[in-house]
DNA sequence: TTCATCCCATGACATTTGTCATGACTTAAC
DNA sequence: GTTAAGTCATGACAAATGTCATGGGATGAA
């Protein structure tokens, strides 16, 4: 079952789990898999995160799967070390926590799929797939969630749905500046321009976005996407 | 075929396409499909909005497939219009646009999922059956695409990973109303205070998310989901 | 050419926003 | 009871933001 076809080189991962239990669960699973014609080989295996961090720069795998509940600082921070690294494996998060704002922070820190540990045995096989095709993984019902938060807040739609604000280079540029939280100095200096320039162009701003200050410019430049 | 085990009846669908030769190969397909158990049934067709609409309430279809290159007034307009209206079918927009732009705004319509005409065969059967299960369907390298934007604009992590801002009430409902780009003004008639309170909560906001100015503090506010 | 229009640029002035110091009130600790 | 810390509230003053009027170029139509 182990080796059944090994004309391509099996797919290297490297395992990130405390639990010493879990961890033997899931190399099991392993085991049986097999993507797109490549068997998974378990290349590392490592309890903590700078011992996950020297094995990666160690062994590049293609794949890491990662518990967030680690007991020395949490999956989080391995995530980032991860990004700054030069290691590009890809990430796939094992996590207990259901909850929103743990899978935000969790992608937010560069994952590549997040899993919950008790739909490893369903999901673990369609996610590594996916991931592996350069794609990100996330349990249907949590992307569902992605989806409709952002079918909420996205509401207003560019003036009654007609043309899409036409603003000039200019003043595109202005309003770039206005949604990274600039002031009216700083974006003058950004855009060696006066001050004063940099009003007027806020000003027509507000006229073509129909708003009245800089705080409404911003909210409804990120609610029609001008930016 | 068409029959093969009817004991629960079929998924009513509304066909709204106005190009003859695609709509009878939409139709084709559906012939063939079975959703968990369920045949299909196409209950109506439609080639115009007004017709759809029309369609939609005398028959309340479990489904609509809508074609987004409407010749009438295109498919937006038909979503926004359901949404309104007492309907509540599901919604499958078919198109021939790739662009992300006009996915965004059909699921910004209310859309539940979106296919490429030119993928129909492949994943509108998957399409369907995700849609049905009260989830969001999307061509699997545009979710990706939505994901990947989400890691890139949600950068900021709070306070660099530790407690998330603690504000206090009081503060929380003002930055609320900064986020929807009231005044200083506004906002002291809103919650009752005056303007210089209002402004000592603001200034105490800065403090909390480490910025100097309201806009700031609207960006930071929102990659932070702190509204 | 002349005229109209649009984009970009600027300064003077009024308004809003942000800082700082201050005080009342509540809660928990000593 | 006193002290300390935290929230909410306010006004005076400094700094920024926003409005208005104005002018120089570039483009296109009459």
């Amino acid at each position: 079952m182990l080796t059944q076809s090994e004309q391509t080189k099996p797919l290297s991962t490297l395992l990130v789990e405390d639990d010493l239990h879990f961890r033997a669960g899931v190399r099991n699973l392993l085991d049986f898999y097999q993507i797109q014609n490549q068997t998974i080989s378990v290349v590392g295996e490592a309890n903590r995160p700078a011992m996950a961090l020297s094995l990666a720069e160690q062994h590049t795998p293609d794949l890491m799967l990662i518990d967030m509940e680690l007991s020395e600082g949490n999956g989080l921070t391995l995530l980032q070390q991860l990004q700054d690294s030069h290691v590009s494996s890809k990430t796939l998060v094992l996590s207990g926590h259901q909850e929103d704002s743990w899978i935000y922070k969790a992608m937010q820190a560069g994952a590549d799929g997040y899993v919950f540990k008790s739909q490893v045995a369903e999901q673990l096989l369609d996610a590594i797939n996916t991931i592996m095709q350069d794609r990100v993984y996330l349990p249907p019902e949590v992307a569902t969630g992605f989806f409709r938060k952002f079918q909420k807040t996205q509401t207003a739609l560019p003036n009654q749905m007609g043309e899409p604000c036409e603003l000039s280079p200019r003043e595109h540029d202005v309003l770039c500046c206005l949604v990274q939280g600039a002031s009216n100095d700083e974006i003058a200096k950004q855009l060696y321009i006066s001050v004063a320039t940099v009003k007027a162009h806020i000003t027509n701003i507000f006229l073509k976005l129909q708003v009245t200050s800089r705080t409404q410019a911003i909210v409804a430049a990120i609610k029609m996407n001008l930016v």
